[in-house]
RNA sequence: CGCGGGGUGGAGCAGCCUGGUAGCUCGUCAGGCUCAUAACCUGAAGGCCGUGGGUUCAAAUCCCACCCCCGCAACCA
């Protein structure tokens, strides 16, 4: 049996409410998920929320509520979010989870014992303010720190690190001998030459008179772990890895066949937290590169050039937009205005843009004008009964070629190819139906034959349309489906289609369509 | 000499890895159709593919140099 394909994303943190870079990266998971659902794989796809830190216990403590109380409210934005954009995960990762806690304890645990974690002393300038230590970085250019960092003193701590420097030239090795551990490959680039600059070990713990809203060291209940052990390993932990087995071989059969998974993340977080920290994690604790995350690296929407900035204010809330247009409009904007991996500007007009000239005119002007025709010239009802009349085997070859493509676009996560590909096909229906100009054959009794043909074409192909969409767009694919009154039995139900269906013929002689009613209302400025 | 990305008709982008008539959406102009959500179809205008050099029969695409724009502390996809 196939190994099921499995997706994660980078968990949001819990600070403050989700934005439209959020919802941009689950959406795009999601669609590849539904994507290989579609394709009949059995899919895992993991998402969740980043509880615990600093900025979560700061942002509480303000607020005057616990920290547990302050996440659960912001957790639930996020989750409420994923539904009304239809964001359709199997897994949701927690970090405050028990089971998430045990894994993470668990490999602290044998790190520390295996000697790959030690203690050590750091002395230098900590701001108090911050609440962090500071670098040269941090110094201005007359080499004082600034006065952002309010009173600074030089101070010694303790904490925990990780050896990660050990673990470096293993990471070279791998990204040289593995060219798609990255993609897109400039990203592999940009990360390679990190790697060869890195140098010195991995802090990964604060005292708990610093930070106590987190995972305690099993080995040392004075701190708790910082952020990378406890964030990252949600990826394995929520997929049911077992800190106690040391080889890959050793876990369970449901883990195995759940991992590795296709990572997607956002720019920002490859180099380090994904691209080393979390390589070098695996590998420490026992993954062979084969056993390696693949990286899908997104890029980033900006505001009219400028970077969303929530200390600029500059936020989209993704609520507002799916309450305004929906969330199908929603989705379909964020997929096919951005190349998967760049960046791109947001921005309402194009949305607006791309929802009329897309989904209103292209698509449900064809489906609409279908049915329509279907009803005025044969009560709704279909006939498959003269295939060969003049080009239409062009139109079927075309069908063929558009399912080849997309499926092709959609396996290197090429959404918006991929949606390009299908609005061209519906295009060329479109000019299709000019060319056969059906108004004409309806008025001559003897090419009542023909007539059926060009009928019966345009229904397969706004059936194919459906069922490829749907990844992208779900309900309205079954919107779509419904129109056409084709296995009503299983609307709204995952399993009512599969990628397999988008081949030509779905549509019975004799089929019956429903009446036409607009599915995608252009939106009026 | 820090790292990476980008510079393609009015706007936004794809193409570049695997050289061979420059493609998509929107916009503009003219025309057509009437089944349709004032939608749809046809045609036109509009590009020295940042600049200069090189490789090649052939370069947006490969190589070199240069110019300009963006990102690379934190919040943060």
């Amino acid at each position: 049996m196939a190994r099921t394909f499995s997706i994660t994303t980078a968990i949001d943190y819990t600070n403050s409410a989700p934005h439209i870079g959020h919802a941009y990266e689950k959406v795009l998971a999601d669609v590849l998920a539904r994507y290989h659902r579609l394709r009949g794989d059995k899919v895992s796809f993991l998402t969740g929320v980043d509880q615990h830190g600093q900025k979560v216990q700061q942002s509480a403590a303000r607020e005057g509520v616990a920290p547990a109380e302050f996440v659960r409210g912001v957790t639930q934005k996020f989750i409420d979010l994923w539904k009304k954009l239809d964001v359709q995960y199997d897994e949701w990762a927690e970090t405050v989870d028990e089971r998430h806690k045990r894994v993470v304890r668990g490999m602290l645990q044998r790190l520390f014992d295996e000697g790959q974690i030690y203690k050590d002393k750091q002395a230098g300038f900590y701001s108090i303010r911050q609440e962090q230590f500071l670098t040269d970085k941090e110094r201005g250019a007359d080499g004082e720190f600034g006065s952002e960092w309010g009173q600074v003193e030089f101070r010694e701590e303790e904490n925990y690190y990780f050896k990660l420097n050990q673990h470096k030239e293993w990471l070279l090795a791998y990204l040289t001998k593995r060219a798609d551990a990255v993609i897109p490959d400039y990203r592999q680039t940009e990360l390679r030459n990190a790697v060869e600059k890195l140098s010195g070990d991995l802090c990964i713990s604060r005292p708990k008179a610093r930070l106590d809203w987190g995972i305690e060291l099993p080995f040392d209940p004075q701190f708790v772990t910082y952020v990378w052990f406890d964030a990252l390993t949600n990826y394995i932990s929520f997929a049911g890895y077992d800190p106690a087995g040391k080889t890959f071989e050793s876990q369970s059969p449901e883990f195995r066949d759940r991992w590795p998974a296709l990572q997607v993340i956002g720019k920002d977080i490859l180099i380090p937290a994904h691209g080393i920290y979390w390589l070098i994690m695996l590998h420490a604790i026992g993954f062979s590169d084969a056993e390696m995350p693949q990286l899908l690296v997104h890029g980033w929407w900006n505001i009219s050039g400028a970077k969303i900035s929530k200390s600029e204010g500059n936020v989209i809330d993704p609520n507002a937009l799916a309450d305004k247009y929906g969330a199908e409009a929603v989705r379909y904007y964020l997929m096919t205005d951005i190349a998967t991996g760049k960046d791109a500007d947001f921005s309402e007009e194009r949305l607006i843009g791309r929802y009329n000239s897309d989904l209103a005119n292209s698509l449900g002007n064809l489906l609409n004008r279908t049915l329509s025709m279907a009803w005025k010239y044969r009560d709704g009802i279909l006939k498959d009964s003269a295939p060969q009349f003049r080009d239409t085997e062009a139109l079927r070859v075309r069908a063929g070629e558009v399912v080849a493509r997309y499926s092709e676009q959609m396996a290197t996560s090429q959404i918006q190819a991929a949606i390009e590909s299908i609005v061209g096909f519906a295009i060329a229906y479109n000019k299709a139906v000019e060319d056969y100009a059906p108004w004409k054959l309806a008025k001559d009794e003897a090419k009542r034959d023909d007539l059926d043909a060009v009928l019966y074409h345009l229904a397969e192909a706004v059936r194919i349309i459906a069922i490829l969409l749907a990844p992208v767009v779900p309900r309205a694919a079954h919107g779509i489906l419904d129109q056409l009154q084709w296995k009503m039995e299983l609307d709204g139900r995952d399993e009512r289609f599969q990628l397999e269906d988008a081949k030509w013929g779905g549509l019975p002689d004799g089929h019956v369509v429903g009446k036409p009613v607009p599915l995608f209302p252009r939106i009026e400025k």
